[in-house]
RNA sequence: GCGCCUGUAGCGCAACGGAUAGCGCAUCAGCCUCCGAAGCUGGUGGUGCAGGUUCAAUUCCUGCCAGGCGCACCA
């Protein structure tokens, strides 16, 4: 049995390259894939396509070249006994048939193994730092955060699978002029609530929320200068248990303020003033970013002495490298996009590959309750926050939801649609695929001493079925080539589909010891690989709804 | 003005540069004496506009049109 059909394939074809003269492409352009419809066989590749031009021959040529010579390889290869047919098709696809015995192996593997036969190696172990949500601790989570949570903890349970070491970090901005700002509202609602008359500015914190904090500050008689740090400890424990709800964890709450008292920042600065990256200008500090292919230079020491947000953020980034991390994975909002120059810049003037931080666009999420979008405005604190949908749709609905688009395109979030228990919600629709599978289980009353023979599933249906399972492994590379988990919402739903078509047209009990042993196992294999991409995405796997 | 994201069926969306562009809702017609009908089958309906690159473009590039968001010595 192979390890990896797609490499045993690549390296077949590699070979048979050589031997007709014709590797004239970098390995990395053959490229064996699934086929966009099973009728063109179970692996395509399009290298005679690739090579047609190069070689100024028609690609059809090409490939009965290539054919001829893959069919004299075969037998020598550890694939002789999974290959049936090899063709040409098209305007010049070498498409491999398999045999149904490669497909019932595979199944049984999974069977034998459950989700550890999914599993790759892809990480080797390599450690990499996902750094996300990170909001000010001076409110709520807004609908932005729950999305940024969502898809940085489904990335980073996927990146983990691949055998990554993943370490999930919140940059906590737990001190400056928001957590001033913070502790001046709650100083006057305490004031207000004492009876005193105020004038409430517009800048200031205008949630409700602020008037809980005063009361509870006063309970505690808590000075006026301590009223921001009280403040953000406050809030930063509703947005733990927040997160903590929706099924996000954090290994690592990185304190801004502590990175200001370790001396990094200053540390930083030198090294890049020794770099020759720093100068002075109209009375301030400015990174000469340009220098990297930012668009202008940018302040880092404001001309009254103080920092901008820049300055702890260039140390920080610094220190994630000197932690030992050497991949960098950082989901920002949209309104960051112009900050990835400038930070990337930073890192490359330490000397870094700017090509080891990869930064994540998260586009918003708009919500909608019927039909119409829900109006928001943070600084009046009027915004939907994570515990209000946590509360409305519950965390499996709105983690998929969150994940059910590309990243990087902005997503209509319907709160009644991701409450109906109904096919309109491909949420149920999944798992009610996989509560199905454990039903027929739970009837199935067979102790069968037979032998079990998988090759008693040759039904069109329970082909289709294998084969999409087996697609799973080539799905995850995906999420991590795009650094986007939200294939796998994709995926499950066509396994969901395949499940239930298969299941509308056969029976899996009463079949005979035979066949109903044999379906068992096919269900069985069905269901540990929708369990294992509902676990990725940190959803639950219901045996019953 | 500059930057980012998005334009695919009436609506919401899918398609690593690949072969006959898929799915849900809506709508029309069917399928439960039988493992869960939260399911399945069939019908209707199609890539914003104009160029370019490519053997091949919904996908990449340029321009235009339309929508969303962002453009600080704020964080």
């Amino acid at each position: 049995m192979h390890k990896n059909i797609l490499e045993e394939l690549t390296a077949l074809v590699s070979r048979a390259l050589v031997k007709a003269g014709l590797d004239k492409l970098p390995p990395a352009e053959i490229i064996i894939d699934f086929p966009t419809d099973n009728r063109f066989g179970d692996f395509t590749t399009n290298i005679a396509l690739k090579l047609s031009k190069l070689l100024k021959r028609p690609p059809r040529e090409i490939a009965g070249q290539l054919v001829e010579i893959i069919q004299g390889e075969i037998p020598e290869s550890a694939l002789k006994d999974s290959i049936s047919q090899v063709k040409i098709e098209g305007a010049g696809f070498v498409n491999f048939y398999l045999e149904a015995g490669y497909f019932y192996d595979q199944l049984g593997k999974i069977i034998a193994q459950g989700k550890e036969a999914l599993r790759l190696d892809t990480g080797k172990g390599k450690k990499v730092l996902i750094e996300f949500v990170s909001a000010n601790p001076t409110g709520s989570l807004s609908v932005a955060h729950a999305r940024q949570a969502a898809v940085g903890d489904c990335l980073a349970n996927i990146l983990e699978f691949l055998n990554f070491s993943v370490q999930r970090e919140y940059y906590l901005n737990d001190e400056g002029n928001q957590i001033n700002i913070l502790g001046k509202s709650v100083e006057l609602r305490r004031r207000e609530l004492a009876g005193e008359k105020i004038e409430f500015p517009e800048n200031y914190y205008q949630g409700d929320y602020i008037y809980d904090i005063a009361k509870e500050a006063d309970k505690q008689k808590i000075k006026d200068g301590q009223l921001g740090d009280f403040a953000a400890g406050y809030i930063l424990k509703i947005i733990k248990q927040e997160l903590s709800d929706f099924g996000v964890d954090f290994d690592c709450w990185y304190s801004q303020k502590e990175l200001a008292k370790s001396g990094k920042i200053e540390e930083s600065f030198a090294q890049l003033k020794e770099k020759g990256f720093l100068y002075e200008q109209d009375g301030a500090t400015w990174f000469k970013s340009t220098a990297f292919e930012d668009d202008k230079d940018r302040v880092v020491i404001k001309s009254d002495g103080s920092q901008t947000y820049l300055a702890p953020d260039i140390a920080y980034h610094q220190d994630k490298y000197k932690r030992g991390f050497s991949w960098l994975i950082n989901l920002w909002g949209p309104d960051h996009h112009g900050y990835i120059g400038r930070i990337k810049a930073s890192i490359e003037a330490f000397g870094h590959s700017p090509d080891s931080l990869s930064v994540i666009i998260v586009q918003l999420a708009t919500i909608f309750r019927n039909g119409q979008p829900v109006q928001m405005s943070t600084r009046r604190g009027q915004y939907i926050t994570l515990r209000e949908i946590l509360d409305e749709v519950g965390a499996d609905a709105a983690r998929f939801f969150f994940l059910m688009r590309r990243t990087s395109s902005h997503l209509d979030f319907d709160l009644e649609v991701a409450k109906k228990q109904s096919a309109e919600n491909p949420v149920y629709y999944v798992q009610y695929a996989h509560a199905r599978i454990c039903s027929i289980l739970r009837s199935a009353d067979i102790k069968l001493k037979e032998e079990l023979d998988l090759s008693v599933l040759a039904e069109k249906e329970e082909l289709d079925l294998i084969k999409k399972m087996l697609e799973f492994e080539a799905v995850l590379n995906v999420c991590l080539v795009t650094c986007d988990p939200y294939m796998i919402t994709v995926y499950l739903q066509e396994l969901s589909e395949s499940f239930h078509k298969f299941y509308d047209l056969h029976r899996v009990l009463g079949q005979g010891d035979a066949l109903t042993c044999a379906r068992l196992e096919l269900i069985k294999g069905v269901k540990i690989v929708l369990s294992c991409g509902l676990e990725l995405l940190g959803i639950a796997q219901p045996e019953k709804m």
